[in-house]
DNA sequence: ATCCTGTCTGGACAAGTGTCCAGTTTCGGT
DNA sequence: ACCGAAACTGGACACTTGTCCAGACAGGAT
């Protein structure tokens, strides 16, 4: 009856409600997460190897991580959301800017080859901690394309929704055949921006390939 | 030296080079499978419960499917490809005649609700009986969209491959996002309507909403 | 009827995953 | 300097997964 294992809720936020010494071992098991996953690859990565790495007893990494995929998540999630967000040149039709923000989410990605390799089977998992995750990182995509699509002369006006799922549709897609190996995440780039001349050439008028 | 377990290669074609024997066994794990998937879920599915509602040893099973994923991947693709094509009203635009294939697809996949929920994840293995199937998959969208963009007045005339190439984007996208469970399986035939009407929106100048 | 080839069985095995708990260390407050 | 709460440790545990092998079994050819 003399400890409380879990850190603030049970299963949950990483980065909630942790005081400075938790923040700190959090932080420690995020950068191993990342190391050994670009040592080893998501493959043979294991919870108790990150542990290792980070200097601490498995029963401790079990606390703040629930599973690889939770960490995988958690680092996905940290990696796409640290970056600023892009500007664009103001003459950029609506089609070049939507190209650009393709471009650049790609090039993040795969900036961390594993680290994409790894995230999109462990998003799929039933694990609260994930979905959780899932919906941020789905909202990262909404907003990128949401900014990308509104005119820097009007940007009050909303983008037409159906457009917009249908960025995000061809965004998840060219996740999920990367992941499979189907084409490269080199390859991706050049789909993606296809796809989105396809996509917006029935609306913008100016700048389609 | 007197046993031979592995039917024709090693860890392959589950329908290739069987005999009599081998194939009924096959067919009797596929069957149980598709049981099992049904009775319990894929997550509590295991090969070995599989095994026992075929009547059949673990040991045996695991000749035949390397991995819970192998099998989902060969029910999915089994259930994907058994299916007569659509026949198209000869009246009907591209639009209407993508949207259909659309539709048609989704229906057959929420036909069997576990399965799809199972396969998701299952496709992105690193097995290599599971990669042979993810092209088979990966072919029939490919075919079903293709027929459906091509003029029944000029069959011969190849679609726009970038058109194609998003169209598949999309659906891979939305069987990702329905997998997650950001989207049931109902709105999923809603999405990818809509998806193909903005897509074939800057094509097709007659039937688009 | 017998043999031979190949399929199937039963059970043991190693490896990996996440859980649990009793005990130790750390650190801030008094 | 001490005390108590909270974090961490080490190691055992139950469970699952896929592999392996020696032997039992069936079915066709002779």
């Amino acid at each position: 009856m003399s400890t409380s294992q879990a850190p603030a809720a049970a299963t949950s936020a990483l980065r909630q409600g942790l005081n400075s010494r938790q923040a700190e071992t959090a932080r420690k098991l995020m950068e191993a997460g990342l190391e050994e996953l670009r040592a080893v690859g998501h493959e043979a990565l294991t919870v108790r190897t990150v542990a290792q790495r980070a200097g601490v007893s498995p029963a401790t990494a079990y606390t703040y991580l629930a599973s690889k995929n939770h960490l995988f998540a958690e680092l996905f999630a940290e990696h796409i959301t640290d970056e600023e967000p892009a500007t664009y040149d103001a003459g950029a039709s609506t089609t070049q800017r939507v190209q650009q923000a393709a471009r650049d989410l790609v090039a993040r990605i795969v900036e961390e080859p594993e680290l994409a390799a790894a995230v999109t089977p462990a998003l799929l998992g039933a694990d609260p901690d994930v979905a959780r995750l899932r919906l941020r990182i789905g909202a990262e995509f909404v907003g990128r394309y949401d900014a990308a699509l509104r005119d820097p002369a009007r940007p009050e006006v909303n983008p037409d929704p159906a457009v917009l799922d249908t960025l995000v549709l061809t965004l998840s897609g060219a996740l999920l055949q990367a992941g499979m190996g189907i084409f490269s995440y080199d390859q991706m780039s050049e789909r993606l921006v296809a796809a989105v001349a396809v996509i917006l050439a029935g609306t913008d008028r100016n700048g389609s390939a």
